[in-house]
DNA sequence: CCCCCTATTGACGTTAACGTAAACGTCAAC
DNA sequence: GTTGACGTTTACGTTAACGTCAATAGGGGG
């Protein structure tokens, strides 16, 4: 019930859309990620399409590789398995899940050391400007040790 | 005052315990990201090379870019430039944390719509046992849109 | 009719991040 | 002394995700 729910789409607009190219959507469809309508030789794209499209995008941008996207989304496909079929499919999403989680933890220790670092950094221009030095070695912001048994 | 913080370590001791092989690490030396001092023409790591090395593969597990990954480090070892140096440094850090924060978004919603996928495969086993069903459009799990305006 | 724009398929080129193999040195053990 | 495990450098191979180019076709404007 969306507004324009059935709007079409060629190939250079969908691609225009999403900041990609016309070749990166041929591309998708041999990898089998996507469908589109044909008229003749011509794809044509319908808002389901789109929504495809934003799934691989984002699948991307968090890391993961074209063929683990299309693994994805034939999970969303196997609604009419068979319920072992699906509940191996939930796994899926479960093991999915943890390592997305794993790596918002690398994330976010990321995250923390380069905000420390900024900390650092402004402590040296403060001591700059203050004449007062603190050792070199803080300057190192490397905190953890892998193996740190 | 780390214990063990003067261990050194063989070429194939440091790829073992980060699981990754000799040839990794050679290449990353070959990218300049590490630089482990020599006796003859043996690499010999030190405590100082287990960080770095951890830094690069948590870098490499968000998805940068060995490249990228240089360039951050780099940015650590210029604590000895100018003031205005060091302040484009805290920009490119606030930079990095502002993508690897979007990053985190995408992963969380990803994450979403991965749990709500599993709650439809759940009800869906559960309308198999009682002989009720949903709707069959109920399994698109798509709920945004890019382009949404 | 010709030009331009957009579309198609097919095929080769490119970059990153290593793998893999070749050819060689070294040192301890048998 | 030679076998085996480890190290070295050099160099070519591989995979993923497209870029790029060629050759072709349809459709509208002047």
């Amino acid at each position: 019930m969306s507004t324009r729910a059935n709007a079409i789409y060629s190939i250079k607009e969908l691609a225009c859309d999403f900041g990609i190219t016309p070749r990166t959507l041929r591309h998708y469809e041999d990898q089998g990620l996507i469908n589109p309508e044909r008229q003749g030789q011509n794809r044509i794209y319908h808002a389901k399409d789109r929504v495809r499209l934003a799934w691989i995008l984002r699948g991307k941008r968090v890391g993961f590789s074209l063929q683990e996207i299309g693994e994805m989304l034939d999970l969303y496909d196997l609604g009419d398995g068979r319920e072992t079929q699906r509940s191996v499919t939930a796994d899926k999403c479960r093991d999915r899940i943890h390592a997305l989680e794993a790596q918002r933890d690398d994330i976010n220790a990321t995250i923390d050391e380069l905000q420390e670092f900024i900390g650092l950094i402004a402590n040296l221009v403060r001591c700059e400007k203050t004449g007062r030095w603190l050792r070199r070695d803080t300057l190192e912001p490397f905190h953890e040790y892998a193996h740190s048994g």
